[in-house]
DNA sequence: CGACACACCTGGATGC
DNA sequence: TGCATCCAGGTGTGTC
């Protein structure tokens, strides 16, 4: 589910609720999420106050002077404030328990989601290869190029590995290659170098957008005071396989590349 | 190094 | 109604 208007999103849900906060107990119900819960986390986190609540990449990292829970919500979970006294649902795997009566829940049908820790002054493995953030600096069009000479693989594709740019999942894949006019099945290394830019520009957009929407609600993203996000009214490709183009009519085309649907104009993109 | 298939897990939609 | 099948917003791992 979450990318990285949905991650950022619930991080800024969270903010108010975790900074300054004390964890009074972390409660465990399933510790098999992607990785087991790191024993870590649940030792070190109670009598901890929470300093800062930081995003990089999909991951939301909570500091702590003893260390930082390092968080993914991977596609199906959910972080929410609710009160101390709120009965656990069958996906609610962990609560935080805070020192104001509420709880820090995570919810995770499918449990692709992880709560790790990472030490002060060092950087967890998951964290080592990761691109740039695209919002920030270090991202532009002449990376994309640069990183893009000699691959084979879909454009597409490449925007989603996370070691080229990060944040960019399967929604906003298919939506920046569409304002881009950039066909997603086109080999990355065949881009040019003046469409990279263009691309660049584009993934920043529909990502602020995004944000600015407070993410895209498929089917289950919630922000963490229960909202859901507006984001999906703009979808411009996703999801419309056979429905009219918005800009030339044409019908939106759907196949398979990397094994993920993407969607998009047949006549608009090149 | 790059490309790709597969794995993890559950629930909802669809079709017979 | 019941059951099989397919699909889903992510990403590490193993293979070639």
């Amino acid at each position: 589910m979450p990318e990285l208007p949905e991650v950022e999103t619930t991080r800024r849900g969270l903010l108010p609720h975790l900074v300054g906060r004390r964890v009074r107990a972390v409660v465990v119900r399933q510790p098999q999420l992607r990785w087991p819960i790191a024993a870590e986390l649940v030792a070190q986190l109670p009598g901890q106050r929470i300093e800062a609540v930081e995003r990089r990449a999909k991951y939301l990292l909570v500091h702590t002077r003893v260390g930082s829970a390092l968080l993914h919500l991977g596609m199906s979970g959910s972080l929410r404030i609710v009160p101390e006294r709120t009965p656990p649902g069958p996906h609610d795997h962990v609560d935080w328990r805070l020192d104001d009566r509420h709880l820090l829940r995570l919810t995770d049908p499918r449990r692709f989601g992880c709560e790790l820790w990472q030490l002060p002054g060092t950087l967890h493995p998951l964290l080592r290869r990761l691109g740039p953030e695209p919002l920030g600096d270090g991202f532009d069009g002449d990376h994309l190029w640069q990183r893009a000479r000699g691959r084979g693989a879909a454009v597409k594709t490449f925007i989603m590995d996370q070691s080229v740019v990060v944040g960019v999942g399967n929604i906003y894949a298919s939506e920046a290659l569409f304002e881009a006019g950039i066909d997603p099945r086109r080999a990355a290394g065949r881009v040019a170098r003046e469409r990279y830019r263009r691309l660049a520009q584009t993934i920043r957009r529909v990502l602020a957008r995004a944000i600015e929407r407070g993410g895209t609600t498929l089917r289950d993203f919630i922000a963490p005071d229960g909202a859901r996000g507006y984001f999906e009214q703009e979808l411009a490709v996703y999801g419309r396989a056979g429905e009219p183009c918005r800009a030339c009519g044409t019908a939106i085309a759907q196949a398979v590349l990397g094994q993920r649907a993407t969607y998009w104009c047949p006549r608009c993109q090149r």
